[in-house]
DNA sequence: GTCAACCAGAATCTCGACATTTTTTGTTAT
DNA sequence: ATAACAAAAAATGTCGAGATTCTGGTTGAC
């Protein structure tokens, strides 16, 4: 059985070899980079022997690698029986979505309070760039979706740079790392929804008129919408969400 | 230069080692009690070959262990630089105490809607166990201090046991663990401050009535008289804050 | 006298082999 | 036919040696 869907070649792994300071990041980041676009499947067991194999390191290397995506829960690890991929449900992404609104809109509020010209000017070029490639979206769908994905990342980002609390950013990244996750194996190769431009749009001009209590709803309606979307497809059944491999090879389309 | 604070013994370290499943889990223990404790200080370089020799485990193993910390937030680790404890700081307390008073409240109001009779018999019986300590800590304060650690934290996860977030849960363990760091760091040797029980009783009460408005206030004060208490420690200069190893040995109380 | 390049010494990072545990498979008795 | 047990196979967990990188002290040139 092949993997679910292509890793990188070996030239990407190549290069990005060379740019990561250790051989443990260059791991990390591969190996988180393969279970974000899901070649690494949720629930999947990760044997050591396989990927030391694929990914050229040692087994301490990958080990440490694999200890350091638990802690961003995308790997689980028990006792001694090895590392998985962390499993994937409905009932995570509404606690995702939850905790998301939460700590979200409270870097948002202090951003907003906080922030200077510096931070204002920051968010307008981050909102010019993410303007420029939604606009052209359609043309290429296919082709614009990692800038798609990099920009947002960034705009999201800008709103909330001048938060100053480390751990609300702390803990903010790794639920995005989360949904990000759910985000890519939910939409591959799928166009984004028209209406997320206007979304961003009512953030962004909320949040540069300083208001912070429009700009908070807007924002965990964005973050809701994309739950609904989300929820919709695994009940349509579109993605096989549980995805264990049973005893009993394949079924369920029979 | 002799440690700050002594190691545990090698007695008890055998005793610990038995009972870990694993020797990375018996590692990750051990070292970060070491830190809750004091006996590796904020900013200490940990150097793997004296970690090595110390807990008696091979390099990759305790490396594993160091890098399970980092996703504590208990160690830092950088590029090709080693590992260290996390220092601490007068801001990342604030920050903590934030974040905090905002994910347990928040925890409480869940747990307080949903909870059944099962969750309120936990917590009668937390509550219980947590007074007989609180009643005789005056007696022995040094002897009950584990003892009241222990029964203390088991009346603060019993309050939100009934909320049903996985991730709030999470975060809220990390925020915690970071918490009891710097009261330990602090406290050394101290009494409890008498009003302690008392606000424990008024967090009870609320509670129990299901009166979440009452109880997360009283919460929110409670977490901040813990900052307060720190924050006039450090001030005080009691507690050698940075503990920045510089090369003129002693000096400060010149 | 100041600055840059260089060179040990130390510490980190990486690896493959070995020990231990878990899982699977095959056998036997009820 | 089923269940319990035992041995083989596979996978995980552990270790110390060696390659790579960083540190800070010294030398030499300007």
């Amino acid at each position: 059985m092949a993997a679910p869907a292509p890793h990188r070649t070996p030239e990407d792994l190549e290069i990005a070899r060379r740019a990561a300071r250790t051989l443990v990041e260059f791991a990390y980041d591969a190996i988180r980079q393969d279970i974000l676009c899901g070649a690494l499947a949720p629930g999947e067991k990760l044997r050591v022997e396989v990927l030391k194999e694929h990914y050229h390191v040692g087994s301490s290397t990958l080990r440490e690698a694999l200890t350091l995506l638990v802690a961003d829960a995308l790997v689980t690890a028990e006792g001694q029986r090895g590392f998985r991929v962390t499993p994937i449900s409905l009932a995570d992404i509404r606690d995702i979505t939850e905790m998301r609104k939460m700590l979200e809109t409270q870097a948002l509020r202090r951003s907003i309070e906080r922030g200077g010209d510096e931070w204002e000017a920051t968010l307008v070029a981050a909102w010019h760039r993410l303007s420029k490639v939604e606009e052209r979206i359609y043309d290429d769908p296919q082709g614009l979706s990692a800038e798609w994905e990099e920009r947002n990342k960034a705009f999201h980002e800008a709103l909330i740079g001048a938060c100053d609390s480390h751990w609300l950013h702390h803990f903010r990244d790794i639920l995005y790392h989360q949904s990000e996750r759910y985000r890519r194996i939910a939409l591959t190769g799928r166009v984004v929804p028209r209406n997320v431009h206007e979304e961003h749009r009512a953030i962004f001009e909320a949040t540069l008129a300083r208001d912070a209590d429009t700009a908070c709803a807007h924002t965990a309606e964005h973050i809701d919408r994309t739950l609904q979307t989300l929820s919709r497809m695994f009940q349509e059944g579109d993605t096989p969400l549980p995805e264990r491999r049973t005893a009993t090879g394949a079924a369920r389309r029979g």
